[in-house]
DNA sequence: CGACGGTTTTTGGTAGACCATAATACCCGA
DNA sequence: TCGGGTATTATGGTCTACCAAAAACCGTCG
């Protein structure tokens, strides 16, 4: 992403400042389901948690407001964002647009390395189906589109992605352990590669969109199923 | 967006926070140019010049630097987002295929409150167009794109556009103005309003990321022309 | 049981202090 | 004059304390 002209012998100190470690705590703990959607995120109550000064809490509730993890109701005080199923359906969406792209752009660009690297992701994944390793299957499929995106130079793209896929995290895993998931998500996402191997971007895209699509629509059946009708 | 159930009665007093004011002057500022890409921006001096605490305008940093406005290197303090010619090829991209997505689906609900809203605004750009009226061609081409999205409930890709667009609003101000864009630009939306209106989903789509892809291609050829060789 | 009123909680926002580090200016000796 | 080391300054990162106002809570009284 930087233009450094010198080479890598940069010497790199990965100084994380306490507010990025604040930050990713506080949204692994919304991701990770510590704090439920609807949860009040009291400032001070974050404070003693993290062991942090309110200057940080605060910095680190914008970010993820801005993220959409969090919402912050003025003069109420932030809480963890529900999920609306319109949304989540909206985000679904907008991920096989976007994945749809990058894959048919990979399938154009015939790069056998990049070929290789998606194999290999597949691979990790049936892998880490097989020995039940949710927490694995998540990253390497985080992996298997990170690849897709940033190997045809598509960064933006990718953050967006990643962005919309923080808010629906909690679906993701819901959905990877769904009955056959096991078998039908690594082999829809085998359409995927074959097709950029073979070079053809329009089955590319498509089986990228497809396989979103399947994604979410296990999504919604375990939304519409978990709150059959939210009273008023 | 928010299920309101008792009717429209409610107060809603526009209660902009501070905080929110800030951001939006900052934001104003940096799109507008008043601040330049490059440029500095050090905590102590914005709260002079905005008149709040150094708390507020470091959350309002932190939200520009998550929207990509702006960069914070690590022990340097943050400073306005340079736009890479890359990236900004990528914003474009992106916007067409959200863009495009959403024309399809508006072509396929066949709404004709949506046709004659549309129709509406691109009058109101040949309008501004025809005054020389740059500014308000660009809100009312906002306000299109805002229909599209919206009237076919997908705010939250509406959103993602509106957060790429920001990024390169100073190129969509000189994409504008540029020799025949006031003839081509209103032209090629209207491709996207009559394909809508013969309900032709694959054709409004196309004709959605053509109008992006012109944009993109006078937005390319300015940034090249602008920074010929940037030396390293 | 319900309305009223006060107390506590919590947010929005401010001021100012402290430290660490990066950049800059400066100064002194060879 | 040049080189190098040191003092200074600018700035971000972090903390604490404080205030006002909105909300939430709670207990009392009609």
């Amino acid at each position: 992403m930087i233009s450094s002209g010198e080479g890598a012998i940069r010497v790199e100190r990965p100084t994380k400042t306490l507010r990025e470690l604040a930050l990713e705590k506080v949204r692994d703990a919304i991701i990770s389901g510590h704090f439920k959607p609807g949860e009040r995120l009291v400032e001070r109550d974050l404070c003693a948690q993290l062991g942090v000064s309110r200057t940080i809490v605060r910095e680190v509730l914008r970010h993820l407001e801005s993220e959409g993890l969090v919402t912050n109701p003025t003069n109420k005080g932030p809480m963890v964002a529900l999920l609306d199923i319109g949304e989540a359906r909206q985000i679904y969406e907008i991920r096989g647009a976007l994945e749809g792209m990058a894959a048919k752009l990979c399938a154009e660009k015939g790069d056998p390395d990049l070929v290789a690297q998606l194999d290999a992701a597949l691979a990790s994944i049936r892998k880490a189906y097989a020995l039940n390793d949710m927490r694995s299957v998540l990253e390497e499929t985080t992996g298997f589109y990170e690849a897709l995106f940033t190997r045809v130079e598509r960064q933006i793209a990718w953050g967006v992605v990643k962005l919309m896929t923080v808010r629906i995290n909690h679906l993701r895993s819901m959905t990877i352990k769904t009955e056959g998931r096991s078998v039908d998500g690594p082999k829809q996402m085998q359409l995927i590669v074959d097709a950029i191997r073979a070079g053809n971007g329009a089955a590319a895209e498509r089986a990228a969109i497809d396989h979103v699509r399947a994604a979410a629509a296990i999504a919604d059946a375990v939304l519409s199923a978990q709150v059959p009708a939210a009273e008023s």
